[in-house]
DNA sequence: AAGGTATTGGAATAGACAGTACAGAACTGT
DNA sequence: ACAGTTCTGTACTGTCTATTCCAATACCTT
């Protein structure tokens, strides 16, 4: 019918969302996302509408790769539930050891990022991040109560409870990490808080 | 000698800050920081030099007042250090659950929100914050060292990692609550987290 | 090969941005 | 009262912002 796309979408949201990654929403400008994507403004503009929504489908491609991701380790029925909330912690610590920005700075999550960022007067962006947070919650609530029944989890306080105590150490490893804590720290922090959930 | 200031320094720099806070740093406008203090353009620049500069000062009060008041608490030598801690968590609380903006959303810690937004492309402001979080932990370890001789805090694993999970734990805290967690949401995490510094 | 359609690069737009220049106002010490 | 000095309101810079426009291009279908 018409001339085609000489670019691949999916590639370049995947750039977009490196930078938005790296510098923040309102640090990043078109001219950044022109540079980092290969693409023209025409492009970026006629394909993603605004920078605003192509911020909101780079968050929701960030935030469905990473749940994905945490929900892959947590599904593993063959472990202990205990072993499995340690192979989260580990994979989160390993993730803020491997992204690091240019100066050595962590990157952190784009997901906690945005929440600090943006989520107070945004509110496309709140909502697709309550939705991650819920599905994530539902994910740490269900391996912590398969947990309480192998024995490997606390009994002593709801599940529920335990899910959003695992939900905020993510966070606190996150911001831990981009404020300049080391590997070896962040096993500290993880290690720690496994004696939260510990029967 | 010469025509003095209308205005209290002080107070300017307290309203910038609670904009910063409210916004951040990129989102803040020279024009934001003139509505919110009430001076002009000139008054600003001519006493705080540039918008970065305002930025570090307004950084720089905040982490003082805040760390002040958390060493306050934790320095009541009367009560066992596990309480002083439980105390520091619901005071954190607390401070969530008041400081709100206009939709209802939690401010969060400007402390939190820096390390998120800039420390990882602006040094001035990741040294600024490195010295408070130094503080910080600084003050967290001498409560749990106390903890950890009368008894009232575990002994299984060394004060250093109590500290960083603690100072953890008040990040997760603060991102939870600016991502919607309501004060009884909250409170369940410190309970949770007590778990873990518990003999 | 021709017509129709979508993509593309580049220039243009209007507004916001941080920061400055300057003239006059307002105060103090003499 | 006056000189000296600092403050402050206004108007102004040049640069950057997100977004749009348009003409040229490249492709698919027929």
């Amino acid at each position: 019918m018409a001339r085609p796309r000489k670019f691949d979408e999916e590639r370049a949201l995947d750039a977009a969302m490196r930078v938005f990654w790296e510098r923040g929403y309102e640090a990043t400008s078109t001219q950044d996302l022109c540079d980092a994507t290969g693409l023209g403004r025409s492009s970026i503009y006629n394909t993603f509408q605004s920078k605003h929504d192509l911020f909101e489908r780079a968050l929701a491609h960030y935030l469905d790769t990473m749940t994905a991701a945490q929900t892959a380790v947590l599904d593993d029925v063959e472990r202990p539930a205990a072993d499995r909330v340690r192979a989260l912690l580990t994979q989160v610590v390993e993730s803020e050891a491997e992204c690091r920005i240019g100066s050595g700075r962590a990157l952190g999550c784009l997901g906690v990022n945005t929440v600090v960022e943006l989520a107070g007067r945004d509110p496309a962006a709140a909502a697709v991040l309550q939705r991650d947070t819920a599905r994530r919650l539902a994910a740490y609530r269900a391996v912590l109560e398969q947990g309480r029944r192998d024995g490997s989890i606390t009994a002593s306080r709801d599940p529920e409870a335990l899910a959003r105590f695992l939900n905020a150490t993510v966070a606190g490893l996150r911001v831990s990490s981009q404020g300049g804590a080391d590997r070896t720290e962040l096993e500290m922090i993880a290690q720690t808080a496994m004696d939260a959930l510990a029967p």
